[in-house]
DNA sequence: CGCCTCGTGAAAGTAAGTTTCATCCGTGGC
DNA sequence: GCCACGGATGAAACTTACTTTCACGAGGCG
């Protein structure tokens, strides 16, 4: 058991278990010990004190400093943070986040949770990649240089229509929704060139919207559509076509990811717009932020 | 303002990082500075020693030490060692999507997009992961259970608001949502034991919402908070409080970004209630459907 | 204006980690 | 058989890191 000039890995790309492991042959007895008991638990380890190490494993802890300096630490410490970040790492694969697809009926509500974390965040990381940035550019030039801008949604899209005017308005653009048929189609008539009329159906099928949005157009105004599915009737009437991601899980949650995507896509149009007069939006903003300021009690604080 | 035993969060399994940036605002200024430090590069941080941080964060080492306590660990080696954790597990997308922070000014449009989206979806998954299923079973119990469910938001927490009501009364449940205070004063004042009142806010300060629920309170009624930050003064009128982990970014995505992990929130919320009752929700939800059917036109081939 | 509370850092105190050193034990030479 | 010798080990001294205590000062409230 002869033992070499000890320091051998500096590095121990594998992993530290592993390389622990892997040199235990070569330590002392009563290092072997500490080393069975770091890689039998690293995170267990991770959360002892060197005392309580050398108590676990019979020794003193000079020998469990000894250990550190022979697997290439500085010390204890930074034996403890890698075992830390180590057991981090390698319980995150037994994770197994299976959980693409439905809801099983016996699941409880973490499971639930999870499913819905899952299909809500790959919604909008799936509706980003596909969105055309060469579109949204020229949606938001058109926002950006409209004298006036219609929104209009049912339902759920409703909100987001909602949202989205909101949005504008704090930003200083000229933005209407409505949440009636008739007083978007009363709107969409008095549009003209020049003018934005946008239209979010998730289904894409929404007559309300497709019939506001056609009168929109025929008054000569640019028209844009967001909606899941590219190829569905609300597209024929829009100059310009956003979509969005959702799949189609069940109609259970299908319809909260689907307004995620949508809001995502506001939000990006949104920014786009703002950034194109950075100023003038950020005074817009601040004023409007200062404006519910008296609706807001103060003191954010409380301790233990 | 008696604060009773509330059932909140000492629960950060998901992220301590995304924990700590919760409750920042509830920290002292210089307890802030070293929450700054901790949460930019928790790696860099966990190598520090306390002195080393205290420095960095021109402070003292007891001001380190009030921090560990305030974001509930026992002490510096402590938070070290999670720190160390957190920071391995975060590491995991090698795919180096740098995004995380802020828009930079020159930004075109896909980098906007996809730092938006970037962000919107960890929102997302953050605070799913650090939502406590205890409590949202709680709180599916308590609207399951009650007589009547009062929704209150204001702004943009209205819409999440008024999307929850919107998906509760589609299951059947008796919700309603108020976007007018005084109506929502008056209504929380006819809550009795066995209603729910359900106060939404972000940042767990607006004064309107607060007192509606401390009203509902006062009537007998469950009060629920759903905030992005734990220690907010809405968080000492709620029975239970749910959190999202929306970190604040800039002032513009910000917004959407905590939207979005609302909608989520109140999402698992509906699916857990629904799935109390499968077969009345399904069969409320089939009726709803076709109550809209009328409105939608055809032809729009789903996906393959 | 005085009282109180709260945030703060200096300093004292304690615990953790590190080094030193004496001891032990087995080995091999004389 | 005795005596170096060297490595392994733990006790204790030592250093550094962490934690607690306390007093000061700023800001709020009566």
């Amino acid at each position: 058991m002869a033992k070499s000039p000890k320091i051998s890995a500096s590095h121990e790309p594998g992993g530290l278990i592993v390389h622990i492991s892997g040199l235990l042959p070569s330590l002392s007895p009563a290092e072997q010990r500490v080393a069975r008991l770091v890689v039998s638990d690293p995170a267990a380890a991770a959360r002892r004190t060197i005392t309580d190490l050398a108590t676990a494993a019979e020794t003193s802890e000079a020998t469990v400093i000894r250990f550190c300096r022979s697997v290439g630490m500085d010390g204890y410490p930074q034996l403890r943070i890698r075992l830390a970040a180590e057991a981090a790492r390698r319980i995150e694969p037994p994770d197994a986040r299976v959980v693409g697809g439905d809801i099983p009926p016996g699941a409880d509500l973490a499971q639930i949770i999870a499913t819905i974390a899952f299909n809500d965040a790959r919604a909008v990381e799936e509706t980003a990649e596909q969105l055309d940035p060469a579109v949204c550019e020229q949606v938001v030039e058109a926002i950006s240089g409209a004298a006036r801008i219609d929104i209009y949604g049912a339902g759920a899209s409703g909100f987001v229509a909602s949202d989205f005017q909101q949005k504008l308005h704090r930003i200083g653009r000229i933005a209407f929704y409505f949440p009636d048929v008739h007083t978007a189609l009363t709107s969409a008539a008095l549009l003209g060139r020049g003018d934005v009329a946008f239209g979010i159906s998730h289904t894409g099928t929404t007559s309300d919207v497709i019939e506001v949005l056609e009168q929109a157009r025929t008054r000569g105004a640019v028209t844009v559509a967001l909606t899941n599915f590219p190829r569905s009737p609300i597209t024929e009437v829009a100059d310009f076509v956003l979509t969005t991601a959702a799949r189609e899980t069940t109609y259970r949650s299908g319809a909260t990811a689907s307004r995620l995507a949508q809001l995502t896509v506001v939000d990006c149009l949104f920014v786009g717009v703002a950034a194109r007069n950075r100023s003038r939006a950020r005074k817009a903003l601040e004023v409007t932020a200062e404006a519910v300021q008296s609706h807001r009690v103060g003191a954010n604080r409380r301790r233990a």
